[in-house]
DNA sequence: TCCACTGCCACGTTTGAAGCGT
DNA sequence: AACGCTTCAAACGTGGCAGTGG
């Protein structure tokens, strides 16, 4: 992958993408996403070929509604009541609500991690404040936030449940963007489960590489995004470190937060990128498991899911 | 011994092709 | 021929559980 990197022009289009042979092998369109996003994502492979895509952590200027950590008065309830005993041990500053936006750059330095690295600042203008992005099943998500949202991962990559669902409003009706989701460590600290609460439990495991989903209908001109919800429910969630299927590797015991990044673009290759927006939503914090710990995750997941309809309360009591 | 992880299983949902009628 | 509806099987997404291995 990296040596692909390597050679992926800047000035490569998605159109040029396809009709490339790749070390003899011709790249299908998630291949070619999967191959840019590497490259915006991991400029110091990239810098030979000059300055930096302008995708990358952006700024996030407090007012401008660039990013918006989105504040929730009613999740407001006391300390003594929240998470119903889950993260006990972080302290105030950790606290998901009103939280710092949840980037590289805000996280904990940590050589393991690669944390605290300079980034340049995102060269790519802003998108008008008026471009705002709502979290669709929130009230769902609020659910499992108040309990501790867990989310399975697998080796052949599990879906996410709740999934991501958003709605946007103010972009350009006749403008083009690209749609992006991907999965951040909030921290620093592998977890553990403690009989009915979960608490830190040593260091993170070094970072892996980040991967990005791009949503299937990018590019797509803005009137595409407004008309309707937009779903990433077939972002899948993998701790299969090797894995080839493009899915997003996370390690299991570990807190996550996933953002979402709105990016006007003619094409994911584009060079020109008019402005660029990212988005986190506190309640869709999770913690990844390979099995569920909580019981009451267990239980809401069978009541929510119609996947998961198979399995009747009884069955599932330990 | 503990516990995170894996693979298989049973079950329900989703999807899409095939068949049929209008 | 085109369209819409129904049926049905395959594919897929679930959590449970027993076994494995560090």
């Amino acid at each position: 992958m990296e040596a692909s990197v390597k050679r992926l022009n800047r000035n490569m289009t998605l159109a040029a993408a396809f009709k490339m042979d790749w070390r003899g092998e011709r790249l299908d369109l998630h291949e070619a996403h999967t191959l840019i996003l590497h490259a915006m994502y991991h400029t110091d492979i990239f810098q030979q070929y000059g300055p930096p895509y302008a995708v990358r952590t952006p700024t996030y200027p407090s007012a401008s509604g660039h990013h918006e950590p989105y504040r929730y008065p009613e999740l407001e309830i006391p300390t003594s009541q929240r998470y119903d005993g889950l993260f006990t041990a972080l302290d105030t500053s950790q606290r998901i609500l009103g939280a710092a936006p949840l980037t590289p750059l805000s996280l904990p330095p940590g050589p393991a991690l690669g944390f605290g690295q300079p980034q340049p600042p995102c060269e790519a203008p802003q998108l008008p404040g008026n471009v705002k992005m709502t979290l669709e099943n929130r009230d769902l998500w609020k659910e499992f936030h108040i309990i501790g949202t867990e989310m399975i991962i697998t080796k052949s990559g599990r879906r996410m449940f709740p999934q991501c669902k958003v709605s946007i409003t103010g972009l350009d009706p006749d403008g083009k963007y690209v749609l992006l989701a991907d999965i951040v460590p909030v921290d620093n600290s592998r977890y553990k489960w403690q009989e009915d609460h979960w608490e830190p439990s040593g260091r993170a495991e070094p970072r892996l590489p980040e991967r990005v989903y791009i949503h299937p209908d990018s590019p797509a001109p803005g009137s595409h995004w407004m008309k309707q919800p937009i779903s990433f429910h077939k972002i899948k969630l993998t701790n299969n470190t090797l894995d080839q299927m493009g899915h997003i590797i996370l390690h299991s015991m570990h807190r996550y937060q996933p953002r979402f990044h709105i990016v006007r673009a003619q094409d994911v290759f584009s060079r020109r990128w008019g402005g660029c927006s990212s988005f986190t939503f506190p309640e869709t914090m999770f913690l990844t498991v390979t099995a569920y710990q909580n019981e009451k995750i267990t239980q809401l997941k069978i009541q929510t899911n119609p996947f998961a309809k198979g399995f009747p309360r009884g069955r599932t009591q330990k």
